[in-house]
DNA sequence: CAGTAATTTCGATCTTTTTCGAACTTTACA
DNA sequence: TGTAAAGTTCGAAAAAGATCGAAATTACTG
């Protein structure tokens, strides 16, 4: 469907991480992936109230700022968030996002 | 001077953190601050390179934000980054700042 | 192959954020 | 008391970000 582009982490800023998390509704998105275990799940089968377009919008924050990886299937597209290397590169910090209400 | 106004953590939100982390100068501030074991800094001891209203700004941001204590002393304002609190609040985020380079 | 479902792209609008210069306030101190 | 130093406030301009509807793309499904 699309080619993703996933940076390498070691390319991402700590500031262009906080900047991506600075929205409620990432957030959200990025809490969502944490709880599925180690399962990916679908742009859509994350409740969000916001259009479609401003949807895919986030992912895209969220891709480009090295928080989520996305591959496709079908017509749809599974993302899940870059544990191991978030862990790596910026310690602390899933477990921050995991935590909060 | 001024009545600066410190709101408490448990009224700040992750996003709004993460919203004040998000800018290259503020986090400056804040690792400048966290170099100074205890020591409070004046917002001028903090070298950069904008005008001083924009810095002035930058300060507005992270205390509203939770992350700074500011007090006046004289014609200056002394800072400190809100450790204890913030290590409470949100756990492994001061870390996460004072290891970036 | 037509239809549908999932997502992206485009273009536009609206809001927020950043930034600055200039004027102002407060305090220190010569 | 007058001058300087440190910050703040204001107003404006520019840049960045969020949001949406509509059209386009892609791939599955009958």
């Amino acid at each position: 469907m699309k080619a993703y582009s996933h940076p390498s982490l070691d390319k991402v800023s700590l500031t262009a991480v906080m900047q991506a998390l600075s929205d409620p509704c990432r957030v959200s998105i990025v809490q969502a992936l944490l709880a599925e275990e180690e399962r990916e799940l679908a742009c859509n089968e994350i409740s969000l109230d916001v259009a479609k377009a401003t949807r895919s919008h986030h992912f895209d924050v969220l891709r480009e700022a090295g928080i989520i990886f996305t591959r496709c299937e079908g017509t749809r597209c599974m993302s899940s968030v870059r544990r191991k290397e978030l862990n790596k590169r910026f310690p602390g910090l899933l477990k921050l996002i995991s935590h909060e209400p």
